[in-house]
DNA sequence: GGACACATGTAACGGGTTACATGATTTC
DNA sequence: GAAATCATGTAACCCGTTACATGTGTCC
């Protein structure tokens, strides 16, 4: 059982779906704090039933091909109950961009240029995601008014994340703005915002006046 | 090659190192914006020097045991500043935590406000993580003074997310401690949000103008 | 001189991705 | 009726992880 079993496991817990369903409301919804490919969804529920987790039932999705409906069963309720009282893994992020960001006096100005503004187009990509699901339940009520005070929570959650995302993008954008190049003459440059960062990490204003 | 590889490779580009400081230099800055296991980077240098793009030097580390420092070729460093010009993959966040809390209605009110709790705690974790190095930087100017511009904005770009993911958690933990429990008995305390979101997605206070 | 952390890897397993394949439905 | 898109998977490969193994300074 994996995490990823177990954040199929918690869909079905919340009604039957089909695989195809499933991995699209993975990549709808679980996609902003569990990104997978949609195409390994489908091995998911199979594991499920092994386990005794999960039922199938066949439908008929035309005349030459079925389509398996998944539901979860009792002790599949219960095994999901009992993973969401256990301790998560930390949080992680990941970003190609922010690596090549962080390489850029190995490159051109332009490539810093790139990659900041490559990680902030993807934010706001981010953002318009958050806004399409937000009008759309707006509209509508969304698919499931029982779920409605998470699905606000959490998606708030996607605004945040991609607005803080942005913002940082476009500040650091500035700073490189004023950068004479990539390499060691900007690093002069880098000492404002050292102090800040200093400021922020709480400690260092209080020893600098002991200091003196 | 990977963007694992390459990684290793841009550390190279900037000095020589040996495996195990390889790994200890990704852990204590990459890890932010790229991580991966420790143990994995001790196998990127050997594909390196397939590639050409590395090469090796034997040193003694003991009577019985030998250490191979890895440096970046002139063909190495061509490549990463090619790799440095192409696009970058959209950035990725996961968390466990926010899966369970995605499926807090399915638990009870102490799973949904453990998440919580257990997410800020891990954002805290990183906070800390950022104070520590800031303030070693701060009273040692760091380990390279030739890239400091570059270590000051993502560093802050590490506070400024685990901050995000902080307050996030705080205020959703003040939502969680109004509701009734974790079930649609709670749904309707989502109307507020979800308006607030609606003002944030733009378009709803228009629509809201425009319906009237 | 035993315990413990630091240093340096390797082997094997498995989860996840990319690529492919094929049927059904809609569109023009 | 051709093309494009939606729906439903499978197979293979590979990156990354976990677990292990061994050597080396250090602390008491």
């Amino acid at each position: 059982m994996t995490s990823t079993t177990y954040a199929v496991l918690g869909l079905l817990c919340v009604q039957p779906w089909s695989a195809y369903e499933l991995a699209r409301q993975m990549a709808r919804s679980l996609h902003f704090m569990w990104p997978r490919a949609e195409s390994g969804i489908y091995r998911e529920p199979q594991k499920l039933i092994d386990l005794g987790y999960a039922a199938a039932e066949e439908f008929a999705a035309g005349p030459r091909r079925t389509k398996l409906v998944y539901s979860a069963t009792p002790a599949g309720r219960q095994a999901f109950q009992r993973w969401l009282a256990e301790p998560s893994a930390p949080p992680q992020f990941e970003s190609e961009a922010m690596v090549k960001f962080f390489f850029c006096d190995q490159g051109t100005l332009g490539d810093a240029r790139r990659a900041l503004e490559e990680l902030r187009a993807h934010a706001e990509t981010l953002i318009e995601a958050f806004q399409q699901i937000t009008q759309s339940h707006q509209a509508s009520s969304g698919p499931f008014p029982g779920r409605q005070h998470i699905g606000t929570l959490t998606g708030r959650f996607v605004f945040d994340h991609a607005t803080a995302l942005a913002r940082w993008a476009e500040w650091a954008q500035q700073h490189v703005d004023e950068w004479p190049g990539t390499g060691p003459d900007a690093a002069p440059m880098g000492a404002k915002v050292q102090h800040e960062n200093a400021r922020l990490s709480g400690l260092a204003t209080e020893r600098t006046r002991t200091d003196q």
